[in-house]
DNA sequence: CCTAGAATAAAACAGTCGTTTGATTTAAAC
DNA sequence: GTTTAAATCAAACGACTGTTTTATTCTAGG
């Protein structure tokens, strides 16, 4: 039947697109992968790019209605007041490094894909994203001015900038568990995600929270 | 002469792969671009895939080359003690985000282009990057561990870890001034250079000397 | 049973890909 | 002026690209 069709299409191409990228993957790889008719392709979705569309809507939209939910929950708990500075890092890092340890929904693979996605300037590819992650940034940004009060716009959105960055390449790298081990040393062992995720938040926090914004420059 | 064919190829590719990627970039858009006939990429490199190695080495050699002089230079000027976070920070940070704005050594292309064989899984175009990157990850690992010895080797490198993302990300976003005027809602007009690293290193300084490491975990 | 419409299948479309070939031009050495 | 090697050139190689076409199978509804 149709559903089973269209959705083994979008696994093969999530993890094609994961290995080889967009354009190095082709639509026959992907058929071939998913194990029916090239021709199928193009009757479900209507061309490639199309597809890609469908496979980023498909895996993004409930990983930005977790994030947003996860925040106004944590906003209803706190009543008048903002929610502590961690909460709302939870809210925002907390569902997509824990969705790449969960394989029923992309898992890796589309964390990987995402990553690449962020860094694909490619015609369309980078603003499906951006199309998806904009109501994310719009509900955070004053949330997080909520709660860094002492923070002017500016310097707030650098800093959700940089915040933006440490989660995006963790949860690249998380994606690869041989790339982690080699890159540690071997000190690193990737324990379980809460671990990383207990990491990058107290992180992010004293980062977020300092006052020292523009210190004296040292002449190089 | 060949140092002109060979060098306006390696400019066109660098240009061409920034904007479309490696796959979706031929040799005959290179070619064309470089204004050098088609047969001059394998005369001169071999293959595309050499070309690319060819082109990182190209950029990723100085750049990493300045990174450990300024290591060594802040190391010098601190005697026994260890140098200044901030230092070692702006050692690491620095020169990326500087060449950056430098038209003349590749500048926002070359920038978008590590970004995306950061990301880009693609056989051989992350390795190449790491293999550079590696020597500059072991000489910067025990530099930070002597200036910040209440980590233990693990959350160092987790830290680390995070920093890197950080950079990569605004090292990245600096590429684009339209995506960082469109992402910060036209708050930000990306002011010269200084003020970003101004504000990355003191952003990075506070998350990674901070104590608070593993809170007690919230329960979701 | 029969028929509409959805789904699958095989084959071909024109075009582009990375690479190679063989001939021709350029530049310097003797 | 001849020789030699480096460099450039036009043309072609087979393989693969995204897409379309045409025909066939499947699966309800009447």
């Amino acid at each position: 039947m149709m559903l089973n069709t269209k959705e083994n299409m979008l696994r093969a191409a999530e993890s094609l697109f994961a290995q080889h990228g967009f354009s190095a993957t082709s639509v026959r790889m992907i058929t071939t992968e998913a194990d029916v008719n090239l021709a199928a392709m193009h009757y479900h979705f209507g061309s490639k790019e199309k597809l890609i569309v469908e496979l980023f809507a498909w895996r993004l939209d409930p990983l930005n209605r977790k994030r947003l939910e996860l925040l106004d929950q944590f906003e209803a708990e706190a009543g008048e007041e903002p929610p502590a500075l961690e909460k709302i890092l939870e809210a925002f890092v907390g569902p997509p490094i824990r969705l790449s340890r969960d394989p029923e929904r992309g898992g890796a693979l589309f964390m990987r894909l995402l990553g690449r996605a962020f860094t694909d300037p490619r015609d369309r590819t980078r603003q499906i994203v951006y199309d998806q992650f904009g109501p994310v940034i719009q509900r955070f940004t004053p949330a997080l001015a909520r709660a860094l009060p002492h923070l002017s716009p500016e310097e707030l959105f650098w800093r959700f900038h940089f915040t933006v960055g440490a989660m995006a390449h963790t949860i690249y790298t998380l994606a690869d568990e041989h790339q982690l081990h080699q890159l540690s040393g071997g000190v690193c062992h990737m324990a379980d995600v809460d671990h990383t995720v207990d990491r990058l938040i107290p992180f992010l926090s004293a980062a977020l929270r300092s006052r020292s914004s523009c210190p004296k420059r040292s002449e190089s």
